[in-house]
DNA sequence: TCGAACTTTCGGAAAGTTCCGAAATTATCG
DNA sequence: CGATAATTTCGGAACTTTCCGAAAGTTCGA
């Protein structure tokens, strides 16, 4: 690997976060590497710059793809396929956000769900059955948040979270402006 | 492993989609467990419920230590230290966010910082350094924000999750409103 | 301070993951 | 339809993680 000095310390500290984040080095060398890069890269050139073999770049791309992370090109007059990052670094955080709610928070919601249409016989189980439902309002909320944040435009979200804490003033405020039963929120 | 059957399946569940969290099967089912407990247990009784060694027991208590998402006692008359998880999901989920974020993210908040500090000579180096530079400054927005976030009283953060994107109407009309320079958000 | 009750550490077997090179497969061009 | 370039799959070696039982360490009452 002979990448220039910057560009390395990056793409070996994302090898080394890869286990933290669930991935594994190569994929997380991989996809720093498209990141930091200024034009897209094919399957070559990155093992080249990271001196991985073909096999495991072919493998480690196919689950980046997976995690709908890169995007694919092509150049004139070459078969090849190039291999890029999104330019928008929103886009990749919301690509990121909404797969690993897909892989580690829906298969417990629907576990949870399951299971509160039980009717639990023995009283350990209808302690646990209120534990968990707590747990399920709890992730509906935060997931149904976020899914209705993620759509508003990045602008907004930035303008948004810029605000932190001050929103709850803008809260208190709103709430005593249009204190009309037709504008309740639904819930609650 | 002899638990009520409503309780047994969370338990399985937590241990499957524990290498998906980054925390082993053994640590999902400890977990899995103390969360639906009507009451604390101790190491023995852990194992027991679940058919672990009772070192592996031990091992995994240490790890959701480290989490800070278990709370020891004791019962009078009894040295055994007996575990259990906070009565409060909202708690549970702040705690969560926060080591995950300290595990996950700040290493690399930390070495992008230290990178945006050097002048990269290669031409490369300087693009993969603005490409750092969004990544840093999308990191410090969200983190921050989730840090002002979190201060909030859980009532306050579940209203505010409740009203979704309707936020931006608020906020929009929170801006006309006190369209003054002395109130203008302090960052742009 | 002794010993019983607990807890942790250690060493190693079993299971799982990573990653390579070779072989097989697929796609594209003449 | 081959020939050739590109990609994927396969089999197995090296490494890592998990997890047990045994040994060592700690704590606390008598």
């Amino acid at each position: 690997m002979e990448l220039p000095p910057l560009t390395q310390r990056f793409v070996l500290h994302f090898g080394e976060m890869g286990s933290r984040w669930g991935i594994n080095r190569t994929v997380g060398q991989i996809y720093a590497l498209l990141y930091v890069s200024p034009q897209p890269l094919n399957a070559e050139e990155i093992c080249e710059a990271l001196g991985l073999s073909r096999s495991n770049v072919s493998v480690g791309l196919k689950e980046l793809e997976s995690w709908r992370l890169v995007r694919l090109s092509h150049q004139p007059g070459d078969r090849r396929e190039y291999f890029s990052a999104p330019e928008d670094v929103w886009a990749i955080f919301r690509t990121l956000a909404e797969e690993r709610r897909r892989r580690e928070v829906d298969p417990t919601l629907s576990m949870l769900r399951d299971a509160l249409l039980e009717s639990p016989g023995h009283p350990d189980d209808q302690h646990a059955q209120r534990r968990m439902r707590e747990m399920h309002d709890l992730i509906e909320l935060v997931t149904g948040w976020f899914s209705d944040v993620q759509r508003l435009e990045p602008e907004t979200l930035k303008r948004l979270m810029r605000m932190g804490s001050r929103v709850q003033k803008v809260l208190e405020f709103g709430d005593k402006v249009r204190a009309l039963p037709a504008r309740r929120a639904a819930k609650e």
